[in-house]
Order: structure tokens, then sequence, then C-alpha cells
DNA sequence: AATTGACTACCTATCAGTAGGTAGATTGCT
DNA sequence: AGCAATCTACCTACTGATAGGTAGTCAATT
């Protein structure tokens, strides 16, 4: 039934991650699929409406792939490289960078629920990552600030993309894991 | 003689960092300095050199406020403190993230030219940063990855960015610091 | 009968880029 | 000094393509 809907959102994600929210239309959307734009208008009435399920479908699929924070008591660094890895991850699949970080950068430029969407998502990062490091039991402070690593590993998908190469990435992780 | 130049290039400079490579175009340039579009086309003959114009230009105004890494006996502490607000006064003075940064993102989609033309200016801050910190003296060796500060910071950028709020930015810049 | 999922056929706006022209300044030759 | 050639900095006018979005139609499903 949302076969069709899921396309659509599918093919829409692939362009934004290439090139940003400018990146697509609904022309191109239906003719990679095989229907015509207004079909797609059937589905999304608005460009507006489609970067919206977008970003939602993006971050439901990123939390499903990261599960769980954890109780308090296990094992930080595990959820710590679990965490990176889910990161490197979305850039082997994809040879792109975080939807997310993405349109950050344009989010000047962007519809307002849009730009509500991605602050959800990286609220919701942060929040993970406070719930997975609370009193994990070492001390270390320094790179174990959930901000940090957030924007640590965003800023580093945005590299690979650029570089077209994951190591910066696996760098960033190293780091981030050294004092876990 | 290159006043009107440099008012394209700053112009688009502008443009691209509030929406991105798609968010500036000859006809909007040419509107907001008050000549035709055909004019910037006499500067610039295809949308890319202007990019690739831009991008030259923010590197080095960027590099210039950022002056040498210099001695590596001085402290080193300075030095990352100075590069980090480097990029916080860049976020207070425009409201956006750094070019660079925003243009990484959207790299697949961008010529050649201008994705050669930042990747340089990546390079070019991991050279400023290995320079600056090596044999700085202290051990500290967590934070003080070169390609951990840089991706954190830019990462940060687009963060402050979306929240339109520089807080992040001094959270990221204060773990940066605390290991210096 | 109503809804769904698709279609055709548009509209208006904007885009990058091109062709060709012009007024004024600069340069070089005689 | 006078003149011709060239260059600079713009202009008008246009093309072909693409964009988001709308109106209305139609067949199949429920």
């Amino acid at each position: 039934m949302h076969d069709k809907r899921s396309l659509i959102i599918e093919t829409a994600t692939r362009m934004i991650r290439h090139g940003g929210y400018n990146a697509f239309s609904f022309r191109e959307i239906a003719d990679r699929i095989g229907i015509k734009s207004s079909s797609v208008h059937h589905y999304f009435r608005r460009k507006e409406d489609l970067a919206v399920a977008v970003a939602k479908r993006y971050s439901e699929d990123f939390f499903d792939a990261l599960g769980p924070p954890g109780a308090p008591e296990a094992d930080s660094a595990n959820k710590l490289r679990h965490y990176c890895d889910t990161f490197i991850k979305s850039f082997n699949t994809s040879g792109n960078a975080c939807l997310c970080g993405i349109l950050s950068h344009e989010s000047p430029a962007l519809p307002t629920t849009v730009v509500h969407e991605i602050a959800q998502f990286v609220d919701d990062n942060i929040r993970w990552l406070d719930a997975a490091l609370e009193s994990g039991g070492s001390p270390g402070k320094n790179t174990r600030s959930p901000m940090l690593i957030y924007c640590a590993l965003e800023g580093a998908m945005a590299l690979a993309t650029l570089k077209n190469n994951v190591s910066c990435l696996q760098k960033v992780k190293n780091r981030i894991l050294e004092q876990a």
C-alpha cells in the first residue's frame, strides 16, 4: 500500500544526500520511479511536505539502527563504538553524509517545518549520548561531551563525502574512543 | 578597479553561506548590486568560475584572520583558542556556517574545480593545526587531533546555524581547550 | 458511490548561458 | 597631436531547460 510512497521517500532521500535540498525535484523523482510528477504531488502536496517526511523517515531509520542507549551501568565504550559505527555504516552504504547534517547547513533557506524536524534529530542524538554516557563509570571528561562527539562525527561525515574516503571518520572514531 | 568584481564575490559568498550552491544566481546577484546578470557573466563566465573565486577568497580571508601557526615552542593553548575563536567570529559576523563546510556536504553535486578548492581549504586547516600543535609540549593526545578539532568545529558551525545560537560552538571550544 | 492512484495538460517563475551591441577609456602608431 | 585599434564594463534581448504547483480527467478498487 505504501509501496510508491516509500519509494518516493527513499528516492528523495538519496537525492538530498547527494546534493542538498535543491538537488531533488518532483520531476526527477517521478522519472526515476516511472510515474509522473503530478503523481508525486498526489502523495506529497508540496516539496516541503516531502522533505519533512524524508527527515522523519531518516531519523526513524537512524535510531532503529542505533537501538536504545541501554542501561547506565553497561559498558559505555561499546556504546560509543556502536554510535560511531552507525555513522560510519551510514556513510559506507550511501557514500554520502548525514541527511540532517546536510540540511543543517542549508537551514536558513529551508521551510521551518523541515528545520524543526532536523533540530529534533539533533536533540535526540544528544539525548541518546547523554543517556549512554551518564554515570558510565570512567571520569574521562574530555572527548566524552555529547556535543563534541556529535559535532565531530557530523563534521567527519562531511569530510568523508568531500574526500570520498572513510578514513577521516575512522580517525575521529578512534580519537573519541581513546578515552571511553 | 576590482570594485564590482569584489562586490560580486562578496554577495555570492553571503548567498552561498545562506543556502548552499543553489542559493545563488547570476540574476539575483545582479539585482542586489544593481547591474544586469549578463554583466556578472562578464566577470565570471560560468557559475563554476564564480564559485571557485568565492572559495578562494573565503580561504584567503580565513587564513588572513588566522595568521601563521607560529613557532612550535609557543603556547599551543593560545593557538587553539585563537583557532576556535576564528570560527566563532566567522559565525557571529555572518550568522552562517563555514562556506567550505557547507560546500563539502554538497560536493558530490559540485563541479570538480570547486571541490578541489574546498579540499585545499580543508588540507590547509589540518596543516595549520599540525604546525600549531606539533611538539607543543603537553602529551595530551585526545582532543589534540587536528582532524577531530577541525571536524568538531565544522560540525558545531552547522549546528550553530541550525539553532541560530552560538552556544554549541562555545561548548565545543571549551572541550577542545580543556586539554591543551 | 466514494476513494485511491494515476494520468494529461497546463501555468508561471526562474535558471544558466549566449549573441550582439555600445559608450568610454586606453594604447599604439604615424 | 591626431587617429585607429583595442579593451573594459556594461547593456538589451533572447534561448532552452527546469522548477514547483494546479486543474481536471479517468479507471480501478473498496
